[in-house]
DNA sequence: TTGAAAGCGCTAACAG
DNA sequence: CTGTTAGCGCTTTCAA
């Protein structure tokens, strides 16, 4: 069933059967009502594929995250997926999990086409993978990572943001602060940003950043944060505090300091951060980091949107560094019951 | 840039760059060369768009379920991501917060043959808004709510999997088990199968199901869970273990008894559904029913694809009712530390 | 083994 | 205000 057949049978052209879908305006009402009938008899719906590929667009932005299992990555895909919406856009979703392999492919465009652009959030994406890439559809970054590449990119002022994490810990009087989420393998990739606003916050106090306070983790997930505490401690350390690169290995390590009876905040004062719901509800609720996700969404769909409005090329374009707002939000793993 | 362009530089016919692109067996070498060759000089990508159109298909499979926020749909999310990847299909999300209107959009193809499928996790859908569905698109249904209808559903046995949980608490000798998931206004709707499992089971064994234990909630999340608890108990309720509706409801239930002072297990015992990892890193692990949602994930892609493949319309296949496993995983919220 | 040509369903000129 | 026509880029008969 096509507009032919709708034409057919109200007994007009094909162009007027397109007139009366796309509501333009100068139709007389009479053959408007003609129209209508028969799309209603015959139940008739437009073939979007075959308009995309009329227009050169599809009306779909893919969002690729490392894994949609961490909820903060969940959380803002339905941030992402509204703010699409206002724009008349799907979101066509993938997750990468973090793996570089995974995350070229997206940017390589395997969707070829089908989407208009892209959302991405890299994690082990390097700047030559980047620079070299060939898919023309525009791409906004999120996350983390900086890449000097003429691409938008969002994200909070992550340095800020864990500066403040660990001010709020020093003004509680705890000296011992543990960072939880350092790579050891490669010290210069995704938290390392929250590793220097550690340092920073610490230096510019006058309190020693103690490296055996540091821990790696295997992952961004909880079981990594339970093993990477558990680690520390049996290694010796003794913390009065810990600031983790996420919620996630935040929330793991607390299991593992109640599994050796530990308590927080009294013995170790937690801050997290990407504010998940999940950390409102423990036994203890955790202070956090709160990124303003909302915006995130909003900027990068905006960002996106308007490039791909404008059709300009990457190349032309001046890249823009947006930095939405973030919050500290503190709670009974710093404060106490 | 098009396959005529491409065929233009190498000298040849579309049709022989087709071939080229699409792996067609009788090619001989030098003219596949020559084409590759100048595939590659020119960066050409096939436009999947146009592709779609001439076939009719697109590749793409949707998702609609109510919440990306509720962990259990991020999970099978992920699940449905990779299932489909297997079969060459990509995943559009969507989500309709549970509402109705939404669910009722979605149904009816509002991305009108943009996607070759539809898995569908109903909450508020009436049967009768199904079964005036035009879309021709194949829809597989996923969830607790049963539609007689010519559609494949893909869930658990709810009521088998509500008594086993149910099961346990009276083995560990509770007896005042109160259900925390019902709704209200609507007693047919979304909880029914796992509030008539809690039923069936106290009446198996000769327990008295006590109304005043069956509390409401407002939704489905953590905080509903813990407005729930907090009513039960402010009404004077003492029940010793309590069977939530899903996790979120379970731990944000949690969180209302310790904010009283009530110890997990030893005052109440609690039992979650769905298995989310959350409840494995609280203060008290969460004792749950673990749906198997890679199985869910799988047969229910396995189930689309095979429909869109064999391009049977609804009306004329036999719907299948397909159950994966389940099993009840224990843990420290029934069995203590 | 390769080429020519038709057509998937739609929109955008351009006419009338 | 409405009709005709030419493609968007691809696959697919049908020939050569």
């Amino acid at each position: 069933m096509s507009l032919k057949d709708v034409a057919e049978r109200a007994g007009v052209s094909i162009k007027t059967v397109s007139n009366v879908v796309n509501n333009y305006p100068h139709i007389t009402p009479t053959t408007r009502a003609k129209v209508q009938r028969a799309i209603d008899d015959l139940g008739y719906r437009p073939n979007l594929t075959a308009r995309h590929l009329r227009k050169g667009r599809t009306g779909i932005l893919a969002l690729a995250v490392p894994e949609l299992g961490n909820p903060y990555f969940a959380e803002l895909a339905g941030d992402v997926i509204d703010a699409a919406a206002e724009h008349d856009y799907t979101v066509l979703l993938d997750h990468t999990q973090g793996r570089r392999e995974r995350e070229l492919l997206v940017t390589q465009g395997f969707r070829a086409r089908v989407i208009d652009g892209l959302i991405l959030n890299p994690l082990e994406l390097e700047p030559e993978d980047l620079a070299v890439r060939t898919d023309d559809a525009p791409l906004v970054l999120i996350g983390e990572r900086r890449y000097d590449l003429p691409y938008d990119h969002i994200a909070i002022d992550n340095i800020a943001a864990a500066r403040a994490a660990v001010r709020h810990l020093l003004d509680l009087g705890r000296r011992r602060i543990a960072f939880l989420g350092a790579r050891g393998d490669r010290p210069s990739q995704p938290a390392h940003l929250r590793l220097l606003g550690w340092q920073a916050e610490l230096a510019a106090s006058g309190v020693p950043a103690d490296e055996s306070l540091v821990a790696p983790v295997e992952g961004w997930d909880r079981a990594d944060g339970a093993a990477a505490m558990a680690a520390l401690l049996d290694a010796g350390a003794r913390p009065d505090a810990v600031f983790a690169y996420n919620d996630l290995i935040a929330i793991g390590a607390m299991r593992a300091m109640s599994e050796r009876g530990l308590r927080v905040p009294e013995d170790i004062a937690v801050v997290g951060f990407d504010d998940l719901t999940e950390g409102r509800y423990g036994a203890v609720t955790l202070t956090t980091v709160s990124p303003d996700k909302r915006a995130i969404a909003r900027l990068a769909v905006e960002s996106l949107v308007s490039a791909i409005a404008g059709g300009r090329r990457d190349e032309e374009r001046t890249p823009r560094e947006l930095q939405p707002g973030f919050a500290l939000v503190e709670r009974e793993s710093t404060l106490g019951a």
